[in-house]
DNA sequence: CTGTTAGCGCATTCAC
DNA sequence: GTGAATGCGCTAACAG
């Protein structure tokens, strides 16, 4: 490249001509670029006009290679569908443009060593990783490079990592305990997926919580995987069973509503004959019938705080944040048969104002 | 930084360190590095053994800087909702995986301004841009640097940018010709917002195939913003007219959702007294009661096919694409009325296999 | 307050 | 086949 500079793929202006026309040095412009003090009025002005005239945007990569920074963040996520996809992203966004963090966004991840392939080509570029990784097996995230700060959403993780995470557990038994006391009894569950930490600590929550609350009860289990289609199987086998439950309390709102589909199918009056809940609050839980009663979880703040702490983390990398949890809050529907004093049919979306799909 | 250079933040290994360890020059270590053959095997072996071993990891900035490409696109969204944004990121970030490129994300963004300020931070440091603008308004968008090759997603877009669609006023005739087969004459319509492309894109849709079907029919509009809310509210105003409707085709699912738990709790038949029809096919479409008729669309394919392009378009920066359209598919479910010929109750989500929300 | 200059880490000519 | 040297665009010492 000595002689004859191949041409400049997107040949831009750079900081030496702007200092040329404005007839100042390249420190000039570059403190005026980066609000320095120390440059005269009428210097700056100067300067100022010929970046605007000459539309100069200082180059991100030369930038970085000199600072050592980049202001992004690296985000990781695992094949995710639906509205706690969107959710979580719009609080991430949202959280990262407040601290001047651009998202660099890798997703569909079926398992670690995608997960690790896709550290690796963010190696460099982030200043700090953001990674939800529920699967149970977190062996391979030991790999992530220890110098680049890491906030892990509801995982579990090994050793002191700073992590956040909804409080599944918590929430299940919150759940059980309005269940019973609403009066029923035989409560059953439907889980998620195996190998999901989610999944896994609801069902702990159910277990812990009937145990504790209905000594000798027995837990009925029946295994989902999160999907619409696997609770509808689900509500089907729950039916069909000589001991019949009076309830069921779904891993999440797609199994519950999938559940409500079959037992509507079969006739089964809901929460007359069996009382169904959910988990997370999805927007569509308060439009079918009967309104699904469930957990809301702020997946927007789980979003949000963990920018928050990577944030502070890039900041002071040696602070040691504990891990924190989000509690979720119990909405009270129909379908879970709870006596309710008002009158209004019309479906409880008080939040969320506006929700939309289309484009 | 002459003397004395600060302590580098992340102090990593660079080509240097590589090339020093393994007794070559750095020259040699790039080759290896960037696979160029002209290498004798001897040296290339020795050059990966110490790579290895010193975990060496070409600095990203520091090669943009000289090769002057970063391999990242931009993804600019406004603020989005539901399955309709996670589904999209699925195709894009999948597709962008093949052509090797990162996905640096922005979303959330209101109007025109935000959108712009996104844009001007991401200048530099994207090799072309990926925009869904349903804003009608799309003046704003001109101001987008003309030299980085960019792909629009269902935006009414001036010029001959390159830009690929869903089929929304296709998609929209297509159901109405359905809704007409099944017998319905009175045929309402709940639009999305004012000033979205795809919202205005149904509803001449409807106009057009009304006008063209049933010369003379006066068509019966009801605005609504593509929320459940705004589809109930809908479904309520539709059913106490006078001149009540035999069937509503909804400019989304989550209108028609909306609109069907209005008609449940008037105590409306559907699809008997009205029949309800949607659009999008979101995966719920098929459990609600009566399960929902709707059109579907490939979001998914939308993501992809508009990397495709625009990885293209950056590899041939003059290449003039033609603008492409994605055409949504009837599905009949049972919310129009149509007579069908299958007997079973189980709800129609043959493809998607694993819908799940919970992380 | 302003200019000069040395790197940041890497790719790439051009001699050898 | 290999190495020495140059420049990518910018920031930050340092000298003036």
């Amino acid at each position: 490249m000595a002689r004859r500079p191949l041409a400049r793929p997107h040949a831009s202006t750079t900081i030496n001509d702007v200092a040329r026309e404005a007839q100042v040095s390249v420190a000039s412009v570059s403190r005026v670029v980066n609000g320095h003090a120390n440059v005269l009025p009428e210097t700056r002005r100067r300067i100022t006009e010929v970046i605007d005239r000459l539309r100069y945007v200082p180059h991100t990569a030369a930038r970085s290679l000199s600072t050592r920074r980049t202001h992004m963040i690296g985000v990781l996520l695992p094949d995710l569908h639906g509205e706690f996809f969107s959710e979580l992203i719009r609080g991430i966004d949202a959280a990262a443009r407040e601290h001047g963090l651009q998202v660099l966004l890798s997703s569909s991840h079926g398992d670690a060593a995608e997960m690790a392939a896709a550290v690796r080509a963010m190696h460099g570029r982030v200043e700090g990783l953001l990674v939800l990784a529920p699967q149970l097996d977190t062996t391979a995230l030991r790999e992530l490079p220890p110098a680049v700060p890491a906030v892990f959403m509801n995982s579990r993780v090994a050793g002191r990592t700073p992590s956040l995470a909804i409080d599944s557990y918590g929430g299940a038994r919150a759940m059980l305990r309005h269940l019973i006391a609403c009066g029923h009894r035989a409560i059953a569950h439907i889980t998620g997926p195996t190998n999901n930490f989610d999944a896994h600590e609801r069902e702990r929550g159910y277990r812990d919580e009937l145990a504790a609350s209905q000594p000798g009860a027995r837990p009925q289990v029946v295994r989902g995987d999160f999907s619409e289609t696997s609770g509808y199987a689900a509500g089907r086998a729950l039916a069909a069973q000589a001991a019949r439950p009076d309830a069921v309390f779904a891993g999440n709102d797609a199994m519950a509503i999938g559940c409500l589909a079959a037992l509507d199918a079969l006739g089964v009056a809901v929460p007359g004959e069996i009382a169904v809940t959910g988990f997370d609050d999805i927007p569509l839980a308060g439009f079918v019938r009967p309104a699904l009663t469930t957990m809301r979880a702020s997946i927007v703040e789980l979003g949000r705080g963990a920018v928050d702490r990577l944030a502070g983390l890039i900041a002071q990398p040696d602070a040691r944040l504990a891990a924190a949890t989000l509690s979720p809050e119990l909405v009270i529907r129909e379908s879970c048969g709870a006596k309710r004093s008002g009158r209004s049919r019309a479906p409880s979306s008080s939040r969320r104002p506006r929700r939309r799909r289309s484009p």
